[in-house]
RNA sequence: GUGGAAGGCUGGAUGGCCGCGGCAGACUGGAUCUGUCGAGGAAAGUCCGGACUCCAAAAAGCAACGGUGCCGGGUAACGCCCGGGCGGGGCAACCCGACGGAAAGCGCCACAGAAAAUAUACCGCCCCGCAGGUUGGGGUCCGGUCGAACCGGUGGGGUAAAAGCCCACCGCGCCUCUGGCAACAGCGGCGGCAUGGCAAGCCCCACCGGGAGCAAUGCCAAAUAGGGAUCCCGCCAUUGGGCGCGCUUUUCGCUCAGGGAUCCGGGUUGGCAGCUAAAGCGCGGGUGGCAACACCCCGCCCAGAGGAAUGGUCAUCACCCUUCGGGGAACAGAAUCCGGCUUACAGGCCUUCCGCGCAU
RNA sequence: CGGGCUAUGGCGCAGCUUGGUAGCGCGUCCGUCUGGGGGACGGAAGGUCGUAGGUUCGAAUCCUGCUAGCCCGA
């Protein structure tokens, strides 16, 4: 299993906009999970941040991902989901449009570090990539 | 009060906001809304036993291989559970035991020691001989030494010195009887020391086991070229061969003339079933049984995905720690199902029993 | 779902079958040879044998349970 896993546990797009300003696509390709691994990447404690500009298209894809070195399955798709919760909540308002991000789960603290200080993390790396 | 032993239970609660999977219903057949259900005692490790399905064969048995191993019972079955026996540990409650066979055979027992399994004779001990010694022959296995272990133990008799050589008791073995379904226990008698240890070395004996696994298996749809090879049967021909061709397709025309099995190549990785009501669960009741458990009645309905949903976050309460800011909250996540075993586990609760101290 | 293998000095491996002494190569340290390096030679240190139990007088070796890693089949 590769870090180019597809994200098969992505729920419709759709049902993840109800309610929020802007869409959120889901990336499904491997191609797009390598694409995005060679742009530049943001390190915090809690996750890896890729981003990628697309030419084309106005719309904020993103897509996650966990290797085995985070656990096992329980773990990994812990990992996921809070970091699914986490794009939900800031990415529609502080992300930029027409860019693929993709959020990567690091082992033991993906799982564990406080929900406020990844917020801020991911507020931060987003500042960081755009600047 | 304190220290233990055994058995059992529990594994935070409530409410916002966002979100996930199954099922049912609603609706302009849209990817919406409503309702409802949604992890464990170990779901784990995959160590045993089954159910179920297919394969091979036959209802069996044998060989090889593997497993189990005191006795009786329970169970669908088990390597599990219950009861009993024997051995060991603990003052006790209680706990632990791979617990058949070493007088069927083979093998191994390092070092040390005289000697390690058909026993042996180093230092001693005792007797006899002579050339009287740094000596020769014999007796003996009693003492010493070694070791994990050395060919019964203690006491007495006996002797030149000794020895189951003889005797008593203990141990061991055999036999009869008694109790018990049995393992086994006990009384009595006999034998006269034989049988060192290791079977988690090979092995022997008794009993059990055909193989594979839900990615099993069945059905439907789609797709590909109804392709090739070999064999069998059939037909025509008879040295070797042929079983098709034309046409867009069918009808049709020409021709003496097509069926089966296996394998290879190629294609498909969609849907449904299997699938969860089951050898089910109940600190509900009754009967039988010491118990495991069985039977009857009553009540309950408790995930079914199809690479995996059961979550994220915030607040309050409860618990633990605190330097009063705060921090922590175990082991762990269903994948066909069930019965066990093993392993992991923060904290908390209940019942029964034993020892010791104090008071009465 | 089923099956198999491995774990031994810093690294790579023997030893396990048939139980009693843990050995080899590279590396490390010290010394000598050289003006010095490389190299050679001599010497030395370094191992709870993955872990927890059991069998045995005695276990790296035999048995059982765990842990980690790797491989294979459907």
């Amino acid at each position: 299993m590769s870090a180019g896993q597809p994200e098969q546990n992505l729920s419709h797009p759709a049902a993840l906009s109800a309610g929020l300003p802007l869409r959120l696509y889901g990336l499904k390709k491997r191609s797009e999970f390598l694409a995005a691994a060679r742009a530049p990447r943001i390190a915090t404690p809690g996750f890896v941040l890729q981003a990628r500009k697309r030419d084309e298209g106005a719309e904020i894809r993103v897509g996650f991902t966990c290797s085995k070195k985070v656990g096992n399955s329980i773990a990994r798709n812990r990992a996921k989901r809070r970091l699914r919760a986490l794009a939900r909540l800031i990415l529609p308002t502080d992300g930029h449009a027409g860019t693929d991000y993709v959020l990567i789960g690091r082992a033991g603290n993906t799982g564990e570090r406080d929900f406020k200080m990844m917020q801020d993390d991911l507020r931060r790396a987003l500042r960081k990539l755009s600047s």
